[in-house]
DNA sequence: ATTAAATAACTGACCGGTCAGTTATTTAAT
DNA sequence: ATTAAATAACTGACCGGTCAGTTATTTAAT
């Protein structure tokens, strides 16, 4: 009496490539991509090295199909939201600001622009994608509505290009900074916190209603 | 008749480190760490790889000598410059914000904060001493300068550490753009421009001349 | 002053380890 | 029986680091 040995490995065409994805994006958010081996991305997927070269055909291209899958669906979404959003721009863009946060910056997904600034230089052809597909279709987004706020009077003058880069650097700044040299600094501080005087200076400082 | 052959080479044990070194910053933040080949530093600083290994240990400890003998020097002459300072906190920081820029974000040294940032998982060491001498040193002149501040009254209450992130990650996160994403994006920007307009936003919300 | 012995700066060929990518073979599924 | 998904052993390029040998320079003897 023996009992039947399980198989050894199925056949999974469907699901292989969304998990080999899953399995990469964890290793690359933590290790970068120099450091992990597709070894290992095999490994945590379930599958053997080889196995990942049928659903793509280099490492530069399992990168390019991480950033497809994961974050141009939350773009999207964004721009969703910014076209049926009926109230003020200031709370457009305070959501904006708050939802980023939440959705990118305390996920795992806050990986992700630190590999993306990383790696630049090295994947030129990726960082034009990501500019051309994630960051400029972001950007337009708040400009847009910056520039609608100035149009109604909810806004100063002043060029809303600077304005919309001032709004979102303190938060990607913030996630590139955890992700990179806040473990090796003995002073923390309050992101939550950091994030609210950011919105309240920002607003204060772009605001119509003059204090001078 | 024949003309004597120049030395193949020259005993130079004083100048080679600070040549090593200033190749090793040129190729670093141009290339990065990883992509930066030992055999092109040394090419670049006219010797040979091995010569190189009289000097440094591993590739590493260049790396650190590169951000010892370049950028600690400017943090000392910042120190200096604040703890001399007479006029007002408004005019301390902003003096400070325009240095950096001149100083480090218009040079070839705005490549060592997206350096660091890159590979601090890579060279926890590195990052740590880096952190603690180079980062914090600088953050503490910008903290002190917001705390008195707010104790003379000239800015409204608030968490200095916070008010201090927020005064200086538009600028860092600016170079890291302009040396990672910004080659692969069409859409341009008035560095200068943005950073006057952060000036201006920043005190605009910090000042203790409140609109409301 | 000249020279030869000693020193140490420097070279460049080489090596071991790593790892992305390949391929011959096995195995599950039909 | 046939197909294609998956494996695992394999390749070869790359590169940080080493070291035996070379050469510029210094030192000391005459």
């Amino acid at each position: 009496m023996h009992r039947r040995e399980p198989c050894r490995w199925r056949r999974r065409k469907e699901a292989r490539p969304g998990e080999i994805i899953e399995a990469a994006l964890d290793l690359f958010v933590t290790s970068g991509f120099n450091a992990t081996r597709l070894e290992d991305v095999a490994k945590r997927a379930g599958i053997s090295k080889g196995t990942l070269y049928l659903y793509f055909r280099s490492k530069e291209d399992l990168f390019r199909a991480v950033v497809q899958q994961i974050i141009i669906p939350e773009v999207e979404k964004a721009e969703q939201h910014a076209a049926s959003f009926t109230g003020s721009q200031q709370e457009l863009l305070t959501h904006m600001i708050n939802n980023w946060w939440n959705v990118i910056g305390k996920t795992r997904l806050a990986g992700i622009p630190k590999l993306m600034v990383s790696e630049a230089a090295n994947f030129p052809e990726l960082a034009r994608f990501y500019v051309k597909n994630v960051v400029s279709r972001a950007r337009k987004i708040m400009t847009d509505a910056i520039q609608k706020g100035i149009e109604q009077g909810e806004f100063r003058t002043c060029d809303p290009n600077s304005a919309s880069r001032l709004l979102i650097a303190p938060l990607v700044f913030a996630v590139i900074w955890e992700k990179s040299l806040a473990p090796f600094d003995s002073q923390t501080y309050d992101v939550e916190d950091y994030i609210r005087s950011h919105i309240n200076f920002f607003f204060d400082g772009i605001s119509a209603k003059g204090k001078d």
